[in-house]
DNA sequence: AATGAATGAGCTTTCATTCAT
DNA sequence: TATGAATGAAAGCTCATTCAT
């Protein structure tokens, strides 16, 4: 396959400049920490059951001074799923630019959105699949908007895909079945076994392509 | 196509059947509406955020008279999600019994599994699989060994299609897709739209088996 | 010494004569089974702790079936507490009258509340002395004119032993030194231990006279 | 009498420094207060009368707050109790420190245990009496440790009158019957009465010694 | 008499949030 | 910024009692 990953630096350039425009905040900063925490906790006992006092606990300071730096718990489940769809949304469209074999754009978002919600640090993906509910209208509809411009890529990825009939299945509906697919590997996939991430990606590719894996 | 599907007889007398031997409640009774309106409330809201106080209204009973059916909101989840397996699980091998060629039990496994997960009585389902941590340990590892004997009826047809070279992705492997793709299409699918649910599981089924849909 | 025990005969008829008159239900009646019942549960676990259900339980019927009894479980304190004195006062009475030397008689009341609180179907005489807060205010000073005539009992002896030189401490005073050693007795006598309701009751008679064991 | 009592201003400094060696809670301080109006309403109405709503509006505050103290009611049931006991052992260490006369000796230890069960502060003292009961087993048994440390210095100096001939009851025996008579005092004594607790005291040991108050 | 479903007030406890220090 | 005591609404659950059958 022809496909060019992004490099390490690459990704760490992307994140610096979000940080220095603002869209994100710094990890190793007191915020960053604690959406580090949050997500984590909310992927691993849901945002319900996470109590803020968990939360206080696991980054060392008392529940109230939580409220110094975010007004709500609400208001860390928005900051912890926004940021990473921005992150996501970035990291994305740097791939694409990358590569313009059709099959290698498509292998590039699949790849992107597993190690989002995969790799060790990206307990906040599994957050925006799964405590959606956890947003309150207001937030949902905040957020809804960057979900859009985030599925815009894929779905204009897939489209493509059609065009050159590598595909059968209606775009649309593609994303919905690739999106069920990839989400759910948060529930069996280990880090550590034996199936390596861009394995999984050209099992999913295959898969979506509806042709033999080469 | 050739697929027998299960007729609206044949799912009654299973559901009566099953009340019979005790292994699900009637629906009718108390305890049923009880357990109705439960999953729905869950599936809708999550466990967390449903209090045995919104489910109390809504079967229109006092809170406290709940404990008279059951001890705990916990064995209600426990109770919603056992009994959802096991229905599953039966409607499966009836599904599978009437069928022979490999395509038409795959078709069925997993119009059956839409079917439960996506038409008016199938919150439990999505319970099932969404409200999984709102378990305790011990429920967990209970509903665990249901779980195994309904995942083994898909393994064992996936095995059949790979012997058949219908699909190229290990039989576990691609299950683990299909659970995600089938699950997620609780987010989306709209049961009143274009898109029926015996086409839904085409595409499914097209995406599974890798050919294109005939 | 020269003591006279009541016979068993004598404490079954006494029994009988207050059934006839209607002032204690027959013990093998349903009402007599359920107070019986009451005693045991409230002594082992208290006025509080113990539920309807506990005790509908326990004599094998339904909870709300109860209430074709007793109105209230606060009313079947009051019974069980009520019988209790009753059955104590015409018991102390009859030994009384049995008995003219004064030591014999303090003996016999010793013994007789000692019995009262400490053989096995004594239970009732624990709760007269141990959950008196569980009555309410009406049913507490209707009990306590019953106290009164038993107490009077005690009094009177004590009254004679001082005039005898028996005694040191003011009668008043040290019956309620002796209430309290001897209800105490309910949270250290083993009835199947080495010391017998006899023995004990000549400590506690010696620690009131004020001389040697003879 | 010989006998030398402790001074208010040991008490003081023995209840001083229990409090630095963080064995018992400062009285004026949030926490104590709040043990001195649990032991004061569990005494008056019982442990399972009083809820803990009862107790915040007590002390002024919202029945949530309670738990920023103690995470359970039945912790505060715990604290009240142990620390009865730690002051009552060094209360009466140090009482037994001043007398070398036996008749002393026990007289300080009755009261002692009458002081901490009559005078103002001395709710704690009918709280482990009578609210036994209301603790959970493991709860118990912690407790029951304390307790034999408490009771080694009634036998001990139970031991020393019977080697003197002072008692014809066995020392064990003996206590059993004290324990009851001192604590049922909570029953009827009346600290603004005409009985003093030096008497009552007298009235207990001269019991007690079976001989006539010198 | 007995059942068992239902009541409804009240229980202990949780928890996001506030605020004086 | 951080603390930690306090808030107050709401949670899950208990239980004496009622009542149609």
């Amino acid at each position: 396959m022809s496909f060019i990953a992004l490099s390490a630096q690459q990704t760490a350039e992307l994140s610096q400049q979000l940080i220095d425009q603002g869209l994100i905040v710094a990890p190793e900063s007191a915020k960053g920490r604690l959406l580090k925490s949050a997500a984590r906790l909310f992927r691993t006992n849901g945002y319900e059951r996470t109590t803020v006092r968990d939360l206080a606990k696991d980054i060392g300071i008392q529940s109230g001074s939580l409220f110094h730096h975010y007004p709500s718990k609400q208001e860390i489940l928005r900051s912890v799923v926004e940021e990473t769809i921005l992150l996501n949304i970035e990291t994305m469209k740097l791939s694409l630019s990358l590569n313009q074999d059709v099959r290698d754009r498509l292998y590039g978002l699949i790849l992107c959105e597993l190690q989002s919600i995969l790799v060790d640090n990206g307990a906040e993906m599994a957050v925006l699949v799964y405590e959606w509910r956890g947003l309150n209208d207001e937030n949902q509809s905040e957020i809804l908007k960057l979900r859009d411009e985030y599925e815009r890529l894929w779905i204009d990825v897939l489209e493509e895909a059609r065009e050159q009939n590598l595909i059968v299945i209606p775009p649309a509906m593609l994303r919905r079945l690739l999106t069920g697919s990839i989400s759910w590997s948060i529930n069996w996939f280990k880090p550590d076994g034996d199936l390596s991430l861009e394995a999984l990606a050209e099992m999913i590719l295959s898969m979506a392509l509806n042709t033999s894996k080469p």
